[in-house]
DNA sequence: GTCTATACCAAGATAGAC
DNA sequence: GTCTATCTTGGTATAGAC
């Protein structure tokens, strides 16, 4: 979270467990096992959060509201996943075999995962809830707008439990106006 | 753009130039130095480009979508430079004197290019075209949404102009409906 | 101004004692 | 299961010929 992953050494690592590297290596054959992992986990969570708010009470943009909600508290809850998972998508390759199968799963969860948003932007579409739009580009958007916490939020500084609240509510706010048919 | 600051060694650059790690070390000191200079370059066109948006003509709602066309535009057509300076903010670091001055000064850069949106908004607010909304927490969606171009956009696969104008239309479309109050 | 050759070091990974 | 000691490599940077 604090250096990206080809600053933070696996001795630095051990540093602030208090132990060293023979430990990391006793849990982890490798430091891009360590990646893969933090990757799987992240997704893992959020998928399973976002799915259950997919499968909530509401129209489209209702659950959609509700998914940015979730989606921008756990980003602010597992800060330190969030970050890393965010910050280093793109570099992601496997050495092994069996890492450029784990890098091909988490390729294919993210899919899945942003499909979660684009699935129920396109409903929000068909059910006339929005202005005229281009789905593929208003989940990017949408997406833009929530992710890019992993650049700006400061756990240390706003961590409390109500200011993670009001900052949940104004970013989905402000998506579902982003998308939402102007009244009238 | 391709493999990051770390993984793009200079062995790398050189080889693209068709040439040897020697050239570049004719031009630059240290890699960092090229790092600082991509930053400082991108920072100034974007700066000098919004700046002119700014001024235009129209409310404030009106020039924020010039501003946010306008960045989208900008960042697809030097992609390059702007995913560099998108993924590598955090982890600029001078090791001189001279280069953690460098770092001041883009991080300073960045601050004041940030700022002309965040005046835009509060205008916007204070002219009452804006919902009830908090300018900071805004002003960091409305760049979420923009930046975030920086993690998906690939040039080589749309990159004809009028795509990108459609890009950018549909992007800065949903900032302006993201923060404008609701009609009636 | 550009190259080759090389010094030098940080960091990933392993071996083996305890 | 954890450590220390060590191997090895890749990558930044420099020296000096052309």
């Amino acid at each position: 979270m604090e250096l990206g992953y080809d600053r933070a050494s696996i001795d630095e690592i051990a540093d602030r467990m208090g132990a060293t590297k023979g430990r990391v290596y006793h849990y982890y054959r490798s430091k891009t096992d360590i990646l893969l992992d933090v990757h799987q986990d992240t997704l893992a969570l959020m998928t399973a959060a976002i799915k259950e708010e997919m499968a909530g009470p509401g129209d489209a943009l209702t659950r959609l509201r509700a998914m940015a909600r979730r989606h921008v508290l756990l980003m602010m809850e597992h800060f330190a996943y969030a970050r890393v998972t965010m910050v280093s998508t793109t570099q992601l390759d496997g050495g092994t075999e069996r890492q450029r199968q784990a890098v091909r799963g988490i390729r294919d969860a993210r899919r899945a995962y942003e499909h979660m948003f684009a699935a129920t932007v396109e409903e929000a579409v068909e059910a006339g809830l929005t202005r005229e739009l281009d789905i593929a580009v208003a989940t990017k958007a949408v997406l833009g707008t929530l992710n890019w916490i992993s650049m700006w939020y400061d756990p240390s500084r706003s961590g409390a439990a109500e200011r993670r609240e009001a900052l949940a509510d104004e970013l989905a706010e402000f998506v579902v106006c982003g998308l939402r048919r102007p009244a009238g």
